[in-house]
DNA sequence: CTTGTTGGGTAGTGGCACTATCTATGTTAG
DNA sequence: CTAACATAGATAGTGCCACTACCCAACAAG
């Protein structure tokens, strides 16, 4: 397939195709003459993904390169992948580990559940900024109602896992993974939404 | 305080407040003289509040204005207010519904949990169009795992309002909701993000 | 041979969230 | 009283980002 028929079945315009290829989150196509490439089904799927990342997640370009490039090399830690998206680079090696504000509490609470996660686990620095942030807004979360929170995310993880699970080709686990935690945070969001006004319907009742 | 005091304790640019001002993000403060205006408390929790919406979660100006705007005018239901950040407009009178991708799937879902939810929620059109963009991908999200994450979903929902329930106030307990639903939607991917590593370290040990 | 498409490159666009500057007006310290 | 400084309000500018438009030489198809 051609530029124009790749255009036309993802209703991508190839002026966007061209700066996605320019970006790097597409792969060139495989070259047929000096102003011709062929593109194939993978490339289709490709450009589905990254749309749905950018314009259905709302990621940035740049966060959408470095999180695609992380699944290419499936030797990053799922983990690490999945990470990304928070906000976080890579390990960027000697940096100083910047001053996580609530640190502590994040550490204090991965303690108290058990939790094996690693240390430098980008959720981790994303949670504690957040906490802070509400402290200062004076809505401080209190440790009840986040361990019950972190138990019911551990129950979403264990349904995100058990879907994971069937894939055995770990280049396609990571993509799978990667559809499966991150486009689904708006569908988890969304049914927070609604279950809101339901349980508020339900106690004014 | 005067808007160099503001600036100093909120940390936020002179320039920037000004831009917030005109945006009416921040309530002018009462004037004392024809180039001097005095700011109270309100204001410095208001403008910590906007960084915070902005900053931290990463809605834009205009939907923080929206949002904002909803609450104070607290009359309008709360599943409206919080659903201004779905991304959705407030009711656009005259205006075709927009065709809903995966419309009769979400309806389905909600009857058979049996949800109090309004018609026009927006958060039904949020989670049809992620439901349908993941279809296209290749990764449908089959029944029994929505029913297990809307189970779950509504479980958060119920701390959820545990926590909002304490204020008699009506615009307090707006702005309560709004600050509860907003910004803890990081925190709850967060955790989900270091659940996950939890189950899949667990899993394969 | 003519008409149209492609790859590749460069430059331009529009939106957004600030940011800088200017002016007329005030305030305040000495 | 005056000189130094701060403020409100307005306007213009900046930098980034995600495209988008255009151009050209090289092909392809009828």
């Amino acid at each position: 397939m051609r530029i124009s028929e790749l255009s036309r079945r993802s209703e991508v315009p190839i002026a966007t195709i061209k700066y996605y290829l320019r970006e790097g989150l597409l792969a060139p196509g495989r070259p047929v003459t000096a102003t011709q490439a062929e593109y194939g089904e993978t490339h289709l799927r490709r450009l589905r993904l990254v749309r749905a990342l950018i314009g259905v997640r709302g990621l940035s370009v740049s966060e959408t390169r470095a999180v695609l490039g992380a699944v290419a090399e499936h030797r990053a830690e799922r983990h690490q992948v999945l990470g990304l998206v928070m906000g976080a680079r890579p390990v960027d090696e000697d940096e100083e580990p910047a001053p996580v504000p609530a640190a502590a509490e994040v550490d204090a609470l991965i303690a108290e559940l058990g939790w094996e996660v690693s240390e430098h686990a980008p959720a981790r620095a994303a949670l504690g900024a957040t906490l802070e942030s509400l402290r200062s807004l004076g809505e401080p979360v209190d440790r009840e109602s986040l361990l019950r929170y972190a138990d019911l995310a551990g129950r979403i993880a264990a349904v995100d896992l058990d879907r994971i699970a069937g894939t055995a080709d770990p280049l396609e686990q990571a993509e799978r993974a990667l559809v499966l935690t991150v486009m689904m945070e708006p569908v988890l969001l969304a049914l927070r939404r609604l279950a809101q006004e339901n349980e508020s319907a339900k106690r004014n009742a």
